[in-house]
DNA sequence: CTGGCAGCCAAACGTATGTTTGAAACGTAT
DNA sequence: ATACGTTTCAAACATACGTTTGGCTGCCAG
């Protein structure tokens, strides 16, 4: 991120930024000094300070939703069968993977991906549905063929208490991380944590499901 | 709310506003003509916005901390066994219940939460860890003798998780079940939704944990 | 009646933010 | 060398925010 263009500094710069202090406290001023660059290259090149945080999500959901396009692709052809393991662990490995470079870069993609949904007013979140519910849609087939005891309905709620797991333990793991060295005297890496975050995520989507039914229907 | 004092007045309506939106995006002139008072009442009787903040949550943790504090000494006392099921049934009928009212009061309950934790720079974070963290650490111990083959390093995590998959999803509660609607046709109240959650997260807070350590020690 | 005081109010203050502006610097094709 | 579109820059702009101020109420003890 040395000597890069004056775009690719602001995207390097805002992305680290807005994971560390959110959207809101971050201000414009802090990443164009910090990047190097004159405070109105942002509005120059962006448009506006939305339109920024839109860009920085797409440099990373893009190649990530590629990527997990291929692997899926992969995966149908060559028979691997579609168990809660297999699913989930290739879009661990991927979030993982996507920028092998960087290593810290995993830990930015969940913090932001957190920062999103926490966002209380939600643009960003429709334009994370709209632009990359399709993969979206496609993992939770495959996840379907792996627990086909659970309804699609109680399915979907299930995909979104793993993703409340991941993205918040991952978004605030700086904190908890000093919180388990003080009670435990170990640090963790998001390696750690994914490793463990797997078996949980298995046990909670394939648990079974009370037999009352909770009045699915209206 | 409607004829209370000014201090219950600024609260009521803080609660409500930084559940909504977060504590950054709202402002106190928002929240003071919202509630009829005038801008500078706030700084008259809390001092600071930051301390606003810290008020409201007092005004919600406390009775909470102190009923499942109450929960948990009456359940040692009558010998009610310490399995997942019943520990973490004490805590989502609790944090539904404390105030039987205002029905959507558990779902502001739980907004605030994710703010809390989503909050970057953890000012937040560590006042509710001091203040709470007994009750917190007691609920721990009992969920260990629920699951002795889970090691405490393994269930300290597997907490956050659990912690994760309840406030992410009851805090993006509006967008989700626009989304659910959209998809299957029905609505979520934050009953359902706990159905929901309570074997999810028993299934994975029990699940077997990998056979290779993790290298857990340094 | 009167003094004091806690609560309340409109107004202003200082600061930080996102955005816009107009000119300067740069690179490139003619 | 010249002209042109793009990029950069310092400066200013408008606005929103948290906080402070000084005076105005109403009430209750003396």
């Amino acid at each position: 991120m040395a000597q890069a263009g004056t775009v690719d500094r602001i995207l390097d710069t805002a992305e680290v930024l807005f994971a560390q202090r959110g959207f809101a406290e971050t201000s414009l001023r802090a990443i164009t000094s910090k990047a190097g660059v004159n405070l109105a290259a942002v509005n120059y090149h962006f448009g506006s300070k939305e339109a920024l945080i839109q860009a920085v999500f797409e440099r990373f959901l893009t190649p990530f939703s590629l990527a997990l396009d291929a692997k899926l692709d992969e995966m149908e052809a060559s028979g691997i069968p579609d168990t809660p393991e297999n699913v989930l662990g290739i879009v661990f490995r991927l979030a993982l993977g996507t920028h092998p470079d960087d290593p810290q870069r995993a830990a930015i993609f969940f913090r932001l991906s957190g920062q999103a949904y926490s966002q209380p007013q939600g643009h960003l979140r429709e334009y994370l549905h709209t632009h990359y519910g399709a993969v979206f849609a496609r993992l939770q087939l495959h996840l379907h063929q792996a627990v086909p005891g659970v309804p699609p309905m109680e399915l979907f709620w299930r995909v979104q208490f793993s993703l409340g797991a991941v993205i918040f333990t991952l978004s605030g793991m700086q904190s908890l991380q000093s919180i388990s060295k003080a009670d435990f005297n170990m640090d963790a890496s998001t390696a750690d944590i994914t490793k463990r975050l797997l078996p949980f995520l298995v046990g909670g989507i394939q648990a079974e499901v009370p037999d009352q039914p909770l009045h699915t229907d209206k």
